[in-house]
Formats: structure tokens, sequence, C-alpha cells
RNA sequence: GCCCAGGUAGCUCAGUUGGUAGAGCAGCGGACUGAAAAUCCGCGUGUCGGUGGUUCGAUUCCGCCCCUGGGCA
């Protein structure tokens, strides 16, 4: 989410300060209107990766979404991208007709996918049917394929576990501080170029945020609720996390808190 | 002080004609291959305010006490 322009408070993005005194890549780039996905990320991500190492300069990847993460690790199949026309055909039909609907038509172009697919799973489901409609092959297949990982070189893994409680605070914390700092006045301003229509709009926040400014919604209620969208958010990082990245390097909150000397110095010394 | 109405899960409440209780929301666990700040799947977590009594058995009936809200003084 960090991508997207326009929205540098809402997202939590570096602030102008931290981004002058070291380069930041892939941040404040993506329209807010654009389609966005991981494979554009990962083509984005080699690209500046490359730049770096011409240069001679260690990288160094942060972020929370796991399936980039694992993108980068482990690489993705080579699926062409999608006809936005199929692809809203397809979101449309999910509207009209439905999950279960769209699960029994996959059925027939995918079964396997379909059998591991619960009948509720809208996005997994047309993802499943607009590759099938677009490459006349089943996703199931194409997710057999070998994948190559983007990072080549070894790099120090380390992912960040701080306590469930002290995270919550501070997700709560984040939001209050972003209003203090003045994002309704940048969200009213993003929005004035109409709506985001691509992931843009699953912005934590912004659906809440809009309907204050249509009256729709208390700000009381908007606040707490978008507290709550982070809370529900950081909570499923920490399953990522804890399911998906054992062989990572694990500190928690009260270890990274107090000894961030010793991850620095983790740091320099594996890489 | 008196009279009502309440005290059941973290919250808002339902319920048990007496056999230790269930919804929504919150929360917790899990999945995750191009929308991932997404999309799903699973799971009640409880001294039924306290204390005596009646009863084989009380969250339920009765007494007293405590607390909350409203009314009368």
């Amino acid at each position: 989410m960090q991508v997207y322009q326009g929205l540098p408070l809402l997202t939590a993005q570096p602030t102008p300060q931290e981004r002058g005194d070291i380069p930041h890549y892939l941040f404040d780039y993506v329209g807010l209107r654009d389609d966005y996905s991981v494979g554009r990320w990962q083509n984005d991500a080699k690209e500046a990766l490359a730049t770096l190492a011409a240069q001679g300069r260690p990288a160094i990847i942060a972020g929370g979404t796991g399936l980039y993460f694992k993108a980068l690790t482990e690489g993705l199949v080579d699926i062409p991208d999608i006809d936005p026309e199929i692809r809203a055909q397809i979101r449309e039909d999910m509207g009209v007709k439905g999950a279960a609907e769209l699960h029994r038509q996959l059925s027939a172009c995918d079964p396997d996918l379909a059998a591991r697919l619960p009948l509720g799973d809208r996005q997994r489901i047309a993802r499943g049917l607009e590759v099938y409609a677009m490459t006349g092959r089943p996703l199931s297949q194409w997710q057999n394929e070998p994948t190559r990982p983007v990072l080549t070189q070894a790099a120090v893994q380390l992912c960040l576990q701080p306590d469930r409680q002290w995270l919550y605070a501070r997700c709560d914390l984040r939001f209050d501080e972003m209003i203090s700092a003045g994002v309704m006045r940048e969200v009213e301003k993003a929005l004035q170029a109409g709506r985001p229509t691509g992931s843009a709009g699953k912005i934590l926040g912004l659906e809440e945020l809009r309907a204050v400014l249509e009256h729709r919604m208390e700000m009381q209620d908007a606040v707490s609720q978008a507290k709550m969208m982070t809370r529900r958010y950081a909570k499923r990082q920490m399953t990522w996390f804890r399911n998906q990245m054992m062989s990572w390097n694990c500190y928690s909150e009260q270890e990274y808190y107090n000894n961030s000397d010793k991850i620095v110095q983790f740091i320099s010394k594996n890489s």
C-alpha cells in the first residue's frame, strides 16, 4: 500500500526527511486508480536491487506483507497479465452470481484448485477463473511450475514479532497520530480525483475516513473501526510470520526494543 | 430514605415453566502462488453480582446484602 501516491500519511510512508537521509525505493509511485500486484512489485524490486547492486550498495528490504517477501525469496510463476476486460467481467459476475456459483464454474475448468478453495473465497476463485479465461490453462497447473527466487545473493532474514498487546497499542497510537498529522485533508484531496478502483481502495482507514467526509459516519466510530481493521491486519501478519517464516531469525519486541545494538551487530556480521 | 427496572462471555443482550447457558460484535487459532493493509476457514473464551434458605439438584424460586440506571421525596 505504501507504493501508492497521494496518501503518504495514511499508508505510513517514510517521511520526506527520512527519504532525504537514505534513498528509499518503491514508495509513492503508483496511481491510486492503477492496478497493482505482487507481480509488478516483484519486477520493480528486481530493478531496484539491480540498481543498488550496480552501485555496490547494500539493500534493506522492509515491510509487512508476507506474500511479497515470498515472491522475493521463492519467486512467482510466469503467468501472463490478465486482460482488464476479462478481469472486470469476472468481478462483475462475482457480484451478481455470487461466489458459490463461480466456484461451480471453477470446478469445471480447474477442479484441483476448486477442490482446495472454500466456496466463499471470492478472490482466489476469481483469480482461478481469470487465469483460465486468459490462458486456457488451469491456475493449479501453472502453480506446479518451478519458480526462481528473485533474491540471488545471501540475505539476513529478520522477523520482528512484538508482544501482541504492545503491538495493538501501537496500531491504535499510529492511527491517532495520523489524525493529528492531518490525514483527513490528505484523504479529502486524494479522493477529489475519484475513488480508487483497484487494491488502493483497501488501504486501511480509507473507507472509514471517506464515510466521515460524506457524513455517513461519525469521526469517533470511524477511528475505532479503522483501528480495529489495523489490529486485525497485524494479527494476520503475526500468523503468517509465525507459520511461514519459521526459518527466519525472529526477535520479540522485548528483545529488539532493548537490544537494537545486538540486531545491528547481527546484521553487519552476517552481511 | 422509599418505589420501580436491571446486574448472565471483553461489549450489547437473549434464555433456562429448577437439571451448571447462547447469539451478534470484539477476541483467539489457522490457511495463504499476481487485489495480500487482500480473501477466506475454524473456535465460546462464563464463580449467570454476593450470601443464606427451600430442593436430590438453584443461574432460575424466596430472604438479606452490594452495585448500576430511572422515579418519588
